[in-house]
RNA sequence: CGGGGUGUGGCGCAGUCCGGUAGCGCGCCUGCUUUGGGAGCAGGAGGUCCCGGGUUCGAAUCCCGGCGCCCCGACCA
């Protein structure tokens, strides 16, 4: 940073920019652990309303919470082979406790489905016990090696859902719903537009049998997993002997599914958003939706402004609306706003003594739309009448805004591999072409290109046009989409 | 784990080549004046110069060894 005041430029370096902007808007640290982080108040207050809203989701398609144990046997990891096999380099081991060598390490969870399962088959003996419908919120460590604030650390939060079904339809139906809960809380809180779809056998998760997933664009044009949303199959089952009596009183196997998503919510959120001056919440997830700024240059008119900002938080707050005053007397206004505009509050009431007089109050919004006023002064009451749907036409806004640099970027009815490599070298994006199913085409574009295939799209977001040829050559029997990815 | 860089008040850095009082900007504290887009002035606090060893009258600086962190390449929400 050249001015030690103001951000890098997203155009000039977008992953330098990113890191301040996590920095700078005190969402989270580093913490002495390399590559674990703290999640400081602004960002847990997002991630706090994200948790809400999707706990209410969960609640709503029938899912309760439960709390499963940290600390899982070893022995338990290595049962489902696929399993162990994706997660062993990346697991931190308890080898000793209470002074002593343990008999079995233990590990710290990467994921729960092991001790999970292994819980639902004490628990179920009938299909009358079925289905279980839950969900965890935890912690999980996974030891990565190159670790970013909230895309990628050693330690996140999480909630990662775990059922069992008597049949297979009943799972791949659980599996879906869920991947549709997710779309929709990225949409309507995140304002984070997805393409969903199914992900190739090299790119699912270990020991499901598919993998449904949300991918989201990036403002530099990559692709986040956002999501995922798995069908287990009776992998896990299996090797934990969770069996039920079925109706005609044969012992059947259960059909179990998982899904998950995690605080790299917020990374997400910050870069789908976030602009040159700071990140930029959305209404809905703002721990804060108002600031308001009093001005004010002597005693008098201080104690004045500064109790109709109190008034004005109520009248909000009566409406359902979150606000903060910042009456700090040591900091300037112009010093208030471009903080609160690096925190990404939505809307600033800004009030002074000549609104007072005038029954005003200045407001500012944080995204400005093209060809209006950036300042706009407006009577008080209409203030307060107006900010619930004003809040809600601004999340509106980001998720249009967010949704049309998607599609600007997105390249359709791509047939050759030499243009798909120009692609992902020059402008970037999510490129969809024709695919065979041949692994060994899914290999050479990572190869060659570093995208890989983030989804075989779901019919929401297929092109018009059926490709018809596989970007590897000879016959298509599907349409994909690549991009390069975090 | 392989390649490159870096370690000096809270943060960002200069000083290291050529050994000699540890500095600058920001931040912090106190006071006064300010406050409608990052305030000004005055005073002040704050350092095992990453660690260990060596050379030297004397080491942030030179030599040897270690460690940490950052960036780039193979796995991942």
């Amino acid at each position: 940073m050249s001015d030690d005041k103001k951000l890098t430029p997203r155009a000039e370096d977008f992953s330098a920019w990113y890191n301040e902007v996590v920095q700078r808007a005190e969402l989270a640290d580093h913490s002495p652990v390399r590559g674990s982080m703290v999640i400081r108040p602004w960002g847990y207050g997002i991630w706090e309303n994200m948790q809400r809203a999707l706990d209410d989701m969960f609640k709503e398609t029938g899912h309760e919470n439960a709390y499963f144990p940290l600390l899982i046997p070893m022995s338990f990891i290595e049962r489902e082979k696929e399993h162990v096999a994706g997660f062993k380099p990346e697991l931190a081991v308890v080898t000793h406790a209470g002074g002593k060598e343990l008999e079995e390490p233990l590990v710290v969870r990467p994921t729960s489905e092991t001790i999970i399962y292994s819980m639902y088959a004490k628990w179920v003996q009938s299909y009358r016990d079925l289905p279980i419908l839950l969900n965890q919120w935890a912690n999980v460590m996974r030891w990565e090696l190159r670790t970013r604030l909230f895309l990628r650390t050693a330690e996140f939060l999480w909630q990662e859902g775990h059922t069992a079904h008597a049949t297979d339809e009943e799972a791949q139906e659980e599996t879906l719903r869920m991947l549709g809960v997710y779309r929709r809380f990225m949409e309507e809180f995140i304002a984070m537009p997805v393409v969903t779809g199914l992900k190739s056998d090299a790119e699912k998760f270990a020991g499901a049998v598919r993998t449904y997933t949300c991918e989201a664009m990036m403002q530099d044009r990559r692709a986040l997993q956002a999501g995922t949303s798995h069908h287990l199959g009776q992998n896990f089952s299996k090797q934990f002997g969770l069996t039920f009596q079925s109706e005609e009183g044969t012992e059947e196997y259960a059909w179990n599914t998982s899904w998950g998503v995690s605080t790299r919510l917020v990374g997400g959120l910050v870069m789908t958003h976030g602009d040159d001056a700071g990140i930029v919440v959305p209404p809905r997830l703002a721990p804060v939706q108002v600031v308001i700024v009093p001005i004010f240059r002597k005693d008098e008119e201080r104690v004045a402004v500064v109790e109709k900002a109190h008034a004005l938080k109520a009248a909000f707050a009566e409406r359902g609306v979150r606000v903060r005053v910042d009456d700090r007397d040591h900091l300037n206004p112009g010093a208030k706003y471009y903080e609160w505009e690096r925190k990404g509050v939505p809307f600033r009431l800004e009030i002074g003594p000549r609104d007072l007089a005038k029954e005003q109050v200045v407001l500012v919004r944080r995204v400005t739309p093209e060809g209006e006023d950036r300042k706009v002064f407006i009577p008080e009451s209409e203030a307060i009448e107006r900010m619930p749907a004003l809040l809600e036409v601004f999340q509106g806004e980001l998720l249009e805004r967010a949704r049309a640099r998607r599609e600007a970027h997105s390249h359709r009815g791509v047939n050759s591999f030499e243009e798909l490599k120009e692609i992902l070298e020059g402008p970037g994006g999510f490129v969809y072409t024709g695919w065979s199913g041949d692994p060994a085409v899914e290999e050479r574009v990572k190869a060659e290109t570093k995208a890989t295939l983030r989804c075989i799209p779901d019919e929401d977001f297929r092109s018009e046009v059926t490709p018809t040829r596989c970007i590897g050559g000879g016959q298509a029997t599907m349409e994909v989409m690549w991009a390069r990815a975090y």
